[in-house]
DNA sequence: AAACAATTTGCAATATATTGCAATATTTGA
DNA sequence: TCAAATATTGCAATATATTGCAAATTGTTT
């Protein structure tokens, strides 16, 4: 029997039973409960079902296609995403920017990390759907179709009750003197939001990035706690940085 | 046996069986495995069918992808849902509940509708990605991963500020007496404010729903203005909700 | 805390895929 | 038509995937 066939098993019965147990499987396929285990746990990469201790049930109804949005071309945010994840420790208060680096992060968490995380991005908020012990906090607002984060007075607000520990800002321009720059202004307002409220930022951000500046403005660059970037961070670009104070890695 | 002839019988038995295992073929075309495996793999080329480990599928298999999956316990639903749809006009300002009715509505809205959605489901919100015209106000709060809604009194505030001319609640129980129940808290306490500022209330529900109540109050039973329900709406359930002068379709 | 169930991990046996190659069949072009 | 070029086929060696098992770990219940 193909394992495409057992798939096929396994779905149809979540369908009508909406639940499937191990043991059932085993038997009505003739295979050992750890193979029925291994097809589910590749189901559910697949976001056809959810695994759940001795079975699987249906997928909550949602917006799961956010996972496939994630480009695999980014070697360079990863090597980002995985710098800034030591960062990170239990039961902070973390701010999720939107955009790649951010959500790179979020994809890399552990799964069993505790942590309260505010963000005004749905791909974030979606993808910490299966961290048990992230409590998401999500900011209210204005929906920007394309990028799939909420802007607006209402957005900024919602920043403002908090006091973060660390702020995880996603790709801004950066520069020494006019500061940390943004190519969109609702964004950038909410950004700045973010900003003010954070103990600590982590600008994420690529070495092309240092150095110029987009249309809207965002915070003083010395505002910046760390910049992460792709590279050791040890070269010239960097050391006007590290002089005015900030952690470039 | 020329190459198509062997391609026809692949797809014959692909078509019947929904399946083809390499070791069959190989006999009943009396070539060797590596010749069916090239056979399969050059229609795969061609997407008449998915190449798998030993053997091949039809190439867009049984229920796979969420649109399919309105299916099992959603007819029901799905023809709530078209009755509502009816409700719904241009330029309205229109509350979308958590929950799969409303869920489906916002499936099947037409795609150049122009409204304004507020709402606290991440569902619903990612849905209506599509549709241009139709303005997303996303209510801020604490996520609940279950069913993917924010809740909290951050949510509550948010609704607070609109004035909504629709407001499409979902499956809640409905009583004469007891009023509008829901069987969670938190979710409870936001239908709450959804209904305060809402002139109109359309509660979609089933008919087993009705004469029904559960452990958290919403609303009093003759606040709604519409009851959309799965049947045709004159029977004798529906007759005490009409006599309190509501809409039961 | 003990007892049990489920999961994870590493491993070995088996099944299937891939690749390169040689033998045969088929097509092409003069 | 014939010879050369091309495609197809089967085979063998090697690589990869799948499966079931067992030990170690984690999660749940009593």
């Amino acid at each position: 029997m193909l394992k495409e066939e057992r798939f096929q098993v396994i779905l149809n019965q979540l369908n009508t039973d909406q639940k499937v147990q191990l043991a059932g499987l085993s038997n009505i396929l003739q295979v050992s409960e750890d193979t029925v285990r291994r097809d589910i746990k590749e189901l559910a990469e697949q976001g056809l079902l959810k695994s759940v201790r001795g079975g699987a049930i249906p997928h909550s109804p949602g917006p799961h296609h956010f996972k496939d949005r994630i480009g695999y071309g980014n070697e360079k945010k990863q090597i980002i995403a995985n710098k800034a994840l030591g960062f990170l420790k239990d039961d902070q208060v973390v701010i999720f920017d939107g955009g790649t680096s951010p959500l790179l992060i979020a994809q890399s968490l552990p799964k069993d990390i505790r942590l309260t995380v505010v963000t005004n991005s749905f791909p974030i908020a979606s993808i910490l759907e299966e961290h048990e012990k992230v409590e998401v906090l999500f900011a209210g607002g204005r929906l920007m179709k394309k990028s799939f984060v909420t802007v607006g007075s209402d957005t900024m607000h919602f920043f403002a009750k908090f006091r973060a520990d660390i702020c995880l800002m996603g790709i801004c321009s950066i520069h020494p003197e006019l500061g940390v720059t943004g190519p969109d202004y609702e964004e950038s307002e909410v950004k700045k939001a973010m900003v003010d409220v954070s103990k600590e930022i982590i600008a994420l951000s690529t070495v092309e990035k240092l150095g110029t500046a987009e249309g809207f403005y965002v915070c003083p660059t010395d505002q910046l706690t760390t910049i992460v970037t792709d590279q050791t961070g040890d070269s010239d670009d960097c050391k006007v940085y590290r002089d005015m104070g900030i952690h470039v890695i």
